[in-house]
DNA sequence: CAAGGGCTCGGTGATTCTCCCGATGTCCAT
DNA sequence: ATGGACATCGGGAGAATCACCGAGCCCTTG
């Protein structure tokens, strides 16, 4: 049975030489491409992909989004991400948007086969150089102290970087959050001290870097 | 006759799919492939490729300065810059470097064989993307008025931006530069007005976008 | 229940930014 | 040489930020 591929990134060069190396390993058919999330979900309707590669950054959405919502409507479906980042958060996040795989891009192109494979049997594949954090972290864990940061932000602290990055000052977001301008510095002051920046600039940097706000 | 083609990018992904799409229409071998600035430069010399097609973002040095090293051993050889960012910045860097050609990540395959004859073939090539927001510029010049903005940013100014998306305060910058904070405000100012932000927020994210800081 | 942690404020004071003004000095073009 | 553009300062006023402090409030955990 030959299982039906969706591959969503947004380099055509990357797609289409992507797609010929699985294309001709057999037993899967590249059934479609699309470079954006919005074509990402309109094709995974359309062709009822067994299987989707996708990138997690696309021009309109994040990749994650574009998951959740092919994921939504069509459960069955397994999902590979497919990313050059490796930040724990990132790959928590496709994790809990119900990702079954997490490739990067840095990763040997076997890395993808054997993602593929593992994913199809219903496990969860994280490439070695994933994994290998994530492991790392546990053991960490396990042994006591200090995991130092996955410095996970709440949505309030997610909107609050997204106004700081956006130049606003902090009165224009006490109103904008119908807060007191204390309580935006206040968070503002133990964000900085979560994400570790210690000043303004870097804290934009830290948005930039954590892909919360466009560049 | 055979053209010899050196493959440099950091994602084997994206290396072992273009090598397979280049290598199927002929007259090209794929004789090597670099994922760093530094192999790229030793595979260079020791294989003598006719082009080399090069990513921008490498793990270790700039595409442009492998491509520089490059050019300053094996003068004949000829560079396509093969990048997702198509900032004006970016793409003049790469031409005055040596490059020969500019493709985007997001442009379709064909921008790349087209590439890769137009520059064999001794000429400049510049992916339609790229060339139109050039010639776009170029014609509005020509026209009298409105280059709306080429910010050309002076060393000085690089440096200040530097140091402000560094996180550094007037103080601190003034006294790195040997000058006073009343110089800093002024530079400051103007550098905002340059290049159109409103706030110190946006200087970061012009920093980085423009590629001066990393994020 | 009590204790602690997180979030929302308010106050204070020091520091820093931002923007106004004007005084120089340099360099370039008229 | 004279005017203009521009960079380097300084002064000063007003706003914003930052770093502490403390006081409630809600919620979870023991």
């Amino acid at each position: 049975m030959n299982l039906k591929l969706l591959l969503v990134d947004d380099h055509p060069m990357l797609r289409q030489g992507l797609a010929r190396v699985i294309a001709q390993k057999g037993s899967i058919e590249v059934v479609g491409e699309a470079s954006t999330g919005a074509e990402a979900l309109s094709l995974a309707l359309e062709l009822s992909p067994d299987l989707v590669v996708m990138d997690l950054h696309l021009p309109d959405v994040s990749g994650i989004t574009a998951a959740s919502q092919i994921l939504q409507a069509r459960p069955a479906t397994r999902i590979v991400m497919f990313s050059s980042d490796p930040t724990r958060a990132r790959i928590d996040e496709a994790l809990e948007a119900g990702a079954s795989g997490y490739v990067l891009k840095t990763d040997a192109v076997a890395e993808l086969s054997d993602a593929i494979s593992a994913v199809m049997a219903g496990k969860i594949y994280l490439s070695q150089a994933v994994s290998a954090g994530i492991v790392e972290d546990y053991a960490k864990g396990l042994r006591g102290e200090a995991v130092p940061a996955q410095p996970t932000l709440s949505e309030q602290e997610r909107q609050l970087l997204n106004l700081v990055a956006a130049g606003k000052r902090n009165k224009e977001i006490a109103d904008e959050l119908g807060l007191s301008i204390k309580s935006v510095e206040a968070q503002r002051s133990r964000l900085m001290k979560k994400v570790g920046s210690a000043s303004s600039a870097e804290l934009v940097r830290y948005a930039i870097r954590e892909g919360i706000v466009a560049a």
